[in-house]
This record gives C-alpha cells, structure tokens and sequence, in this order.
DNA sequence: GTGGGGGCTATACGTGGGTATAGTAAGCTC
DNA sequence: GAGCTTACTATACCCACGTATAGCCCCCAC
C-alpha cells in the first residue's frame, strides 16, 4: 500500500499556489518570520493578490491549516482502511511536516491530534483484547501519550535526524527510523514488575521527579 | 529522591531577572511575538537596561538557551546518579517547559537533545545486556527515538494535556501522565513477529508509508 | 460595443518594535 | 575630588511588514 497525496482539482489556481508557498513559509520560518511579501514571491504573484484572496496573513494561516487538516483526514481514512499499516509519522507528510510540527506546537491542528487519538483508542481497544492482565490506564490516556509519541519525529525532526545521522526524510533515513521504530515497538522499556514498583510509589505519593 | 531547582546565586540581580522574563515570555508568546518592551516591563526594568546587559534580542535568547543548559544539566546530573528515576519529562521542568518546548522545535536547544541521548544510549546499552536477542539497531539510534518521544510531552503540551483530561502540570496531571507511560513503557506495542515482518518488508523496499 | 466583475499589479500608509544615543546617578580607586 | 566604570533611564530613529487604495486587463453577457 502506498498513499498518495492526490493534488486538489484547485490546485493550478494562482490561489492555491499561494497557499502552497503560504505552506511552505510557513512551516520553514514560522508565522511571524514568514512575510506576506516573501511569500507572494514564492507564488510568483504580486503582494496585493495575496491580501486579495485570503484577507489578512491570520487569515491566509487559517486556510493553510484547513488544507492540512483535509488532506491529512484523507490519509487517515487511507491508513484507517488498511489494518496493517506501519506508523510512520513522517515520511508521509513530505512538504507538510514541518508545517505540521510547527502547528502542533503553536497550539493550532488540535483536531488533527484529537483524530489521531481517536484512531489510536479504537486500535489499542482491539489490542487489549489479546493482552494478559487488564490495562491499569485508559485506552483514551494511553491513546493520547502514543500519538504525542508519533508526532514527536515530525516535531523533532531537526533533532531526530541529527540523533539517527541521516535526513529521516530521504529514504535510507526513512528506513533508519522505521527499524528504530519497529525495535522499540516491540520491547518494553520496562519490566512490569519495575512499572508496578513505581505505580505503588505513585499511590503513597513518592514518585521521583527526576526527568529523563 | 526529589529534584530540586536550586536558585543561582545571581538569581537576584536585575540581570536574572530580565533573564527569567525573557524566558518566560519567549515560552508564552514565541521568540518573534515576545517583545523586549514586554520582557523589560515584567522585569520591572527600562526598555535600554535590557539591551545594555544582552545587547540583543538575538542574544538574550542565547543567554536564556544557556541558562537552561545549565539547569538542566545539573538535573541530568542527578539523575545519572540516582539509578532507578522515574521518565517524567514534563513535571520537573516546571516554568521551563513551554520554553524549553519551543527552543525544541525552534532547532535551538540542540545540546539538550544530545545530552539526553547520550544519557539514554549509555542505559540502553546496560539494558540490552538482559535482553534476549540482540537488538537489530544500535543504541543511539534507538536513545535518539526515545528522547524524542520522552520530549513530545513538553513539546505537545496542550495536547496532552487536552487527550488526558487535566493539567499535566498539575499534581493530578503529573500522576496520570506517569500512569499511562508506564503501562507504555511496560508493554510492547507490536508483536517481535509483526516487527520482523515489517523489517523484512523493508529490506525488499516495500515498506508502507502510511502514516498513524 | 459597452458595462461589469473578478484576477491581478503598483503604490502608498501607518506603526510596532528592535536598535541606537545621550545622559544621570552611584560606587570605586588613587 | 577627579576620573573611571557600571547600572540604569528617557528619548529618538528607522525600517520591515501588515494593511489599505486605486486602477488595469481580460473575459463574458447582452
């Protein structure tokens, strides 16, 4: 199964063009670096068509998220139909994923997040019919944590890339992540028993703070 | 064991004190939105005596970078020390979470990152000595991923925050964050056959690229 | 053709905010 | 007390960039 990022029937129009440089920008140097001017260059459109189609920059943010959100609705619907799908959070985002980390750590795309979470509950309420003892956390809290886990590669990626030695958006650093992945997928960093250890220090209320 | 953020000795300056308005600022509002006028007025100081101790707006975001370099090294520190601390990335890094979140995926904060990998590789590299077959990928890969996704807490905050249904920085929050990751740390999400059979997938190249 | 509407450009306006300068007051040294 | 350094303020500068306006060109309807 591959998904393909199918282009909108709009997409020819200088409007989507400026869109897609909005994108761009965007994500590359962030909203407030990124300039109306810089972009409408980008498009290869004067500064005034930009203000003509989209109204104000806050605006032209909006749409782009909009458009994010669709075509990333279209690929969950895509991974959603194919039960065998391997999580791959950044590969597939191509020229939307530094947007998408920059809008998840703005604060905006949480109903991109809530879907994932949503996804993500429904597999893992399949996933603890065949587990030996009963989960002592939600599907939706554990859910939740699993899909910031995702995310973090596409918010990361600068770091994750440096960590790994190689762009995770070319194709060996592709396969470089999707190992790493599968490895730490499939073992527990943790014995029950050590989990266990801590949740009863939780309950008398001596968690450790350390962070690491 | 509880980590505490001692105050430096030069915390009561007016230095420090720009100091930490500036890194509150830039944690709330982002480096480009915060302004000097802003950071000055919550430090209670003049607009010039900002730029008189940083010279720059550039700058005073480095002299924040390395305070918090230094803080959290020293929290690294202690918990290198103490063997059996518990991964809570967000609760300990109290006021510094939504800047150290940003300088993340601004690209800054690089050291950081490193710093916990290599702490992370050093402990996978005793773990791996328990574990029945040998890992496929080298340690530093897999440090890199998991410091990314111990990160995505502080990083994807509010979404968090949002998916669990209360303040990760609150008491009860801190708890619940702590109980789901540790069921995820305690249990596998994916079968060593299902993984196998993936990384079998990729080396033919027919990895699929959907995303979840 | 003529009118009008939408895609598009050129140009101007206003201002927020980083930067720069000038100056004051207090302490320190000799 | 003269001269310096350092902590600090007040004020001015200036320009990048979001916003606004005026108008052109082309196509279509009638």
């Amino acid at each position: 199964m591959r998904v393909t990022t199918v282009p909108d029937p709009e997409d020819l129009t200088a409007r989507a063009r400026i869109r897609d440089a909005a994108l761009w920008h965007f994500g590359e140097y962030g909203f407030e670096r990124a300039t109306i001017r810089g972009i409408a260059e980008t498009a290869g459109v004067s500064l005034g068509l930009v203000r003509h189609h989209f109204g104000s920059k806050q605006a032209l943010r909006e749409a782009c998220d909009a458009h994010l959100i669709k075509v990333i609705r279209r690929m969950h619907e895509q991974v959603a139909s194919a039960p065998h799908g391997v999580p791959n959070p950044v590969a597939v985002m191509g020229p939307y994923q530094r947007y998408l980390g920059r809008a998840l750590t703005e604060g905006w795309a949480a109903p991109l997040f809530d879907d994932m979470v949503g996804i993500g509950e429904r597999w893992l309420a399949e996933a603890d019919k065949s587990r030996p003892e009963p989960p002592t956390v939600d599907a939706r809290a554990r859910s939740t944590l699993i899909a910031a886990m995702a995310l973090s590669v596409a918010v990361l990626e600068p770091h994750v890339s440096r960590g790994l030695g190689v762009d995770v958006r070319s194709p060996e650093g592709e396969a470089t992540l999707l190992r790493a992945i599968l490895d730490i997928y499939s073992h527990p960093l943790m014995s029950p028993e050590d989990a266990a250890a801590i949740r009863a220090a939780i309950d008398r209320g001596q968690a450790t703070r350390a962070g690491g």
